[in-house]
Parts: structure tokens; sequence; C-alpha cells
DNA sequence: CACAAAACCGACCGGTCGTGCTATTCTCTG
DNA sequence: CAGAGAATAGCACGACCGGTCGGTTTTGTG
């Protein structure tokens, strides 16, 4: 039917707005019901479980993220471009041009799953390692291409890479430090040069 | 009385233990009351909300952070070896070697809080602002040591010095990588190489 | 050893949680 | 426009939530 995937889509999309907020437990189907004015019975009958709920909200923030920083980035030429390119993709993600200021919602599930064993941090788990192989992969074509050096280690560069990210969500969001965003990008350009093969 | 006191002591530990997995929010008095076998209201009597628990657990995780990590650190004499010392014994909190392998209460926390307003956040929030000034003030006397360039910019040093410790929360706890505090390790000393005086 | 205060207990409150089950309303299609 | 089937609502459930209260046990002390 088609009424019934439309109403699907934005339950879900409204949980995500809420889950990066409260987290996916702390999104309860009443609340979740009483926002989209609904009734809870209503909005459950769409999924068999909370928990399918909660991982369909889960495959809608990868879609949002593939699609907001992964696909414009790939665009680009592979090689130092695309590796820039996806780190201002990741930040503009962060300041949740889209999200809606609630910050990147990968990181607060991360938190909140990293000690909750079941599907939803499985699924997180395998998102996660796509995520730091997708960076490691443009770091590798880099290498390829002749603009990073060649004994650079693709997976130590994902781990600094990521880190810069999680930093910032933490300096600006909870410590509110207004510089949070030029300490970010003058990271970046640290492990950049590092990366990068000496202009000699 | 002392009895209470020892009482109040055990239930602010065993809290600290649970938020470590659960958040601050996950744990409720009646498991809490279940797993120290007394009753939920003899639990309560000691705390005159939820909330006061709360920040009783945060002020406990604060102490044991301050003994286990910036005191150690800050017997060394002041510059590099005492970032180093500092960085060491950060990473040795996160192993939970005290802890009990739950990882950092503080990036859970932070991750909990960072869209929760109240006492709480702002208590952590403050803790969080001292951590990041004692990083910064460790950097600023190995400059002044001559250890550490002159034109260093604390500040950044203190956000790169953080963004290492979640990453590497992230990547060991999360997505399981073996090779975690490898990279930590790796990303640490790029970032202590990048800030001692040149060798020239 | 008595006795007040501190510590603790069991029962209970209103509310909310996730989740069923049954009816009703809506929507697409023949 | 009628009827089938999807979409949604109403209602109730058992469990658990933070919190309250009156009473009982334990503890330190004069």
């Amino acid at each position: 039917m088609r009424k019934g995937d439309a109403t699907r889509q934005q339950i879900v999309e409204t949980a995500l707005s809420r889950a990066a907020e409260l987290g996916l437990e702390g999104v309860t189907l009443g609340r979740l019901a009483d926002e989209l004015q609904i009734s809870k019975s209503g909005l459950f009958a769409h999924f068999k479980s909370k928990e399918a709920l909660q991982l369909a909200v889960l495959e809608e923030a990868i879609e949002l993220f593939i699609e907001k920083v992964v696909r414009p980035a790939f665009v680009r030429p592979r090689g130092a471009a695309r590796v820039r390119a996806l780190f201002e993709r990741w930040i503009a993600w962060f300041r949740g041009e889209e999200a809606g200021d609630t910050g990147c919602p990968f990181l607060s599930l991360s938190a909140e799953y990293d000690d909750r064993p079941g599907a939803v941090r499985d699924a997180l788990v395998r998102s996660q390692r796509d995520w730091m192989a997708t960076i490691a992969r443009a770091a590798v074509l880099a290498v390829a291409e002749g603009h990073f050096r060649a004994d650079l280690d693709p997976a130590q560069f994902a781990f600094e890479f990521s880190a810069i990210g999680m930093s910032l969500q933490y300096a600006a969001k909870l410590v509110a430090d207004p510089n949070a965003y030029t300490h970010a990008a003058a990271a970046f350009e640290r492990l950049f040069v590092d990366a990068a093969v000496q202009p000699q």
C-alpha cells in the first residue's frame, strides 16, 4: 500500500531526529505517536517490535549519511581532493544542517550501544566499520595517486581522521567551545600535511 | 552516623560501575537496590531524589579520575614527562583496570547529557572543562620548560590530545579494533613530536 | 541497659513503558 | 460505487519507573 509506506517513512524520520537527542532507547512509542498525532497502537502496527523500529531508524541514518557525506565526496576525483571533501562533508554533517543541530547520531549511538548487545548494536558496528573502511580506502587511493606518502598506514589515518570528528562533537556540543571548529580544521590540516608527500 | 555513610558510599560506587554501562539515566533505583540487596526505599532514603544520586555518582567519578589519572601525572616533573604521563595514565584509565572494563564513564556521560539540560549536565561540563584546562596547563608548562615549541597553541594541543582518547574508546569498545591501542599510541607520538621543539 | 535517632523495610501511589487483541475507518481496485 | 484489505484507533495487560509513607530494626550513646 502507498499510504502506509508514507506514514512509516514519516515515523522513521521523526524517530531519527528524536534519537539524536535522546538516544534510540530514549525514544518511546507513546511520545513519538503524540508528536506525529497518531495513536500509539497505530504507530506500533508498522513495526513488529520496538527493536524493528530502532533498526529502521538506524538504516535511515545510514542512508542519509551516505547521501549527504559519502556520495558527494566520491564524485570528486580520487586522491587528496576526495579525502578533503570527505572531511568537509563530515564536518558539515556534524553541524546538522540536515540533521537539525543535534549533532552526529552515530556518535550518540556509539556511546549508547557500546555496552548493550543486540541486533541494533550489530548493525551499528557494521556501519561504523564501513565508515572507517571508507576513509581508509580514500587514503589508499590518495597514496596510489601520488598525493599521500607511500608508507602511510591507512588504518592509522582513519583512526586519527575519525578522532577529530569525535573531539569536535564533544567540544562543540558539550563544553560549548567556540573555537571547536577552528581546532578541528587545524587538526585535520596537520593530519593532512603529515600524510601528504613531502614537498622536499 | 557511621553505618549510613558506608552504605551510601557503597551505593554510589555500585551505581558508578553500572552507570558506565547503562548511562546514569539507565541506572534504576529498583535494580540498584536489588544488586545491593537492600530495599528500594532504604536506598532512596540516602538521597532526596534520583538526580541527587546521579550528582553523587558523578562526583565520585571525578574524585576517582583525579586520584588515578591527574595526581599520579602531576607528581612527575613539569614538562614533557608530565604530559606523557598524563596521556599514559589516561589510557590506563580507559582500559578500566580500576573501572572494570567498562571504559571511561565521562565519555558515555558526555554523549548521554550533551542534549539533556540540568544539574547533572552542568556538573559534567564543569568537570570536562577542568580536564581540558588541565591538559592545556601541562602543555603550557612544557613550553615554559623548553620542551615544547614556544608557538604551540595549548588549547589546540588539548583538543587533539582528547581526540585520541575518544577515538580509542570508540575503536576499542564499539568496533573492537585489535589495533586500537597501537593507533592511539602512534597518534600521540605524532602529536608529541609535532609539539616538541625541533631537534634541529 | 535504656532510649532516641538513624537506618532500613514493605506496601503502595500515579504514571509510563512495550506489546498484544479487537474493532473501526480509510483507500485502493475491480 | 461496492467490497476487500490495508491502515489506524481503542482498550487493556503486566512490568517497571521514581517517589512516598508508616512502621520496624539497628545503632551509637548517656
